[in-house]
DNA sequence: CACGCAAAGTGGTCAGACCACCCTTAACTT
DNA sequence: AAGTTAAGGGTGGTCTGACCACTTTGCGTG
């Protein structure tokens, strides 16, 4: 053969990627429009078939947002069809419910860690009304007090993962923890003891 | 109009949903075959381009694998794919290359005390090893010896998150530490002293 | 000016064609 | 007879063109 060829990597997932680069070129945000499906076919060189499948995956994972008739569009990142199509089929999880469970409560204790410098008076008061909002169910109110601490991270990537794990915990029971957790967590915030916060994670952690 | 018809499900999504039934139907397990495509397609009266946007979406997820000129395959679980699909995505922003150092090293710290219950007098002679050996790069040396703790957290969630931001800071200066610090990690893990891991990166880190 | 309907643009779907790849099998060579 | 090679059938990979359904646009008619 003539050209070793760049690796055999499969035309949709060259279109994911052309993709992702279209849109890091052109600044694209959330509600902004993709080009049509036939121009995108037109300009990457490939069938529109390839391009759908790029599509279709990248909708399934809550990418992009299908309107018929209309166009595709960026959406603001919501993983809930990946994480419904996921646990459709995994019923039972074996080794990677624990995995998942262990890595969550550590990014959950970083992202503490991470969002003590920048969390204000105002999101202390915030984040103690939320853990006697008595119209949540635990486990609400453990995705509303983390997110709020996600956010306050100042680091989107860490945000990010958070959430990602955040959604794909939510098929598993015991993700919230003990009530006196948060009560602690917070008293720690406000008593400006930055080293407590590993041995509290420690303490509840490893039960 | 007469039929109200289901509601506008996309076909792709139906055909989903099919082939979760005739999984379960027929007791499929990590390694069975399902049907071709165009049996598939044969079968759900469908289009086969719309058996493949279905069976591209289910690749994606890590649900199944396909070998050209073979078949589709039920593949044992791995959401971890995923994760790297989505991450590609996520990393596009520009302000990232901060946040992903800052998690790098989270992630790094936190495999090293996963790792910690693991490591025996053999991994440990093999990572001295690494430190002296003068075939490779510093930054190659650093990646040698973070993936040799990274497999030996046991958690196969971490591993794959550790891997990836990896190799996402490739491009990137300054992703290993001073020579002093993995020395210091070894002898921590030679005398046996937990605690002291925190320390360390706490120490090196905050530069 | 207001209304409505046709046209254009876009996603949704299908059918068929061709290629590349893998495996089996039959034919051929040694 | 045993080993090697060539051919065929099945499968995924991709492209093209066609048609439908839906939305928006804008032109023309009243």
């Amino acid at each position: 053969m003539a050209v070793p060829m760049s690796p055999k990597q499969k035309v949709y997932q060259e279109i994911l990627q052309e993709i992702r680069k279209f849109i890091d070129h052109h600044d694209l945000k959330p509600g902004d429009k993709l080009p049509s499906e036939r121009e995108l076919a037109d300009r990457l060189q490939a069938g529109r078939s390839s391009i759908r499948e790029a599509l279709r995956a990248m909708e399934l994972l809550g990418l992009i947002e299908t309107k018929h008739g209309e166009g595709t569009f960026i959406s603001t990142y919501r993983p809930y069809q990946t994480v419904e199509i996921l646990s459709s089929f995994i019923l039972q999880g074996n080794g990677t419910k624990k995995d998942l469970l262990i890595s969550k409560r550590i990014i959950e204790k970083e992202c503490a860690k991470l969002a003590y410098k920048q969390l204000t008076e105002d999101d202390l008061q915030k984040m103690e009304n939320l853990l006697t909002d008595s119209k949540m169910s635990d486990t609400e109110r453990h995705t509303a007090f983390f997110t709020h601490l996600a956010v306050k991270t100042d680091n989107l990537l860490m945000q990010r993962i958070w959430q990602l794990m955040d959604e794909f915990s939510v098929t598993m029971p015991e993700q919230k923890l003990v009530d006196s957790f948060y009560v602690e967590l917070v008293d720690i915030y406000k008593r400006n003891v930055y080293m407590e916060i590993e041995n509290l994670f420690e303490k509840y952690t490893c039960s």
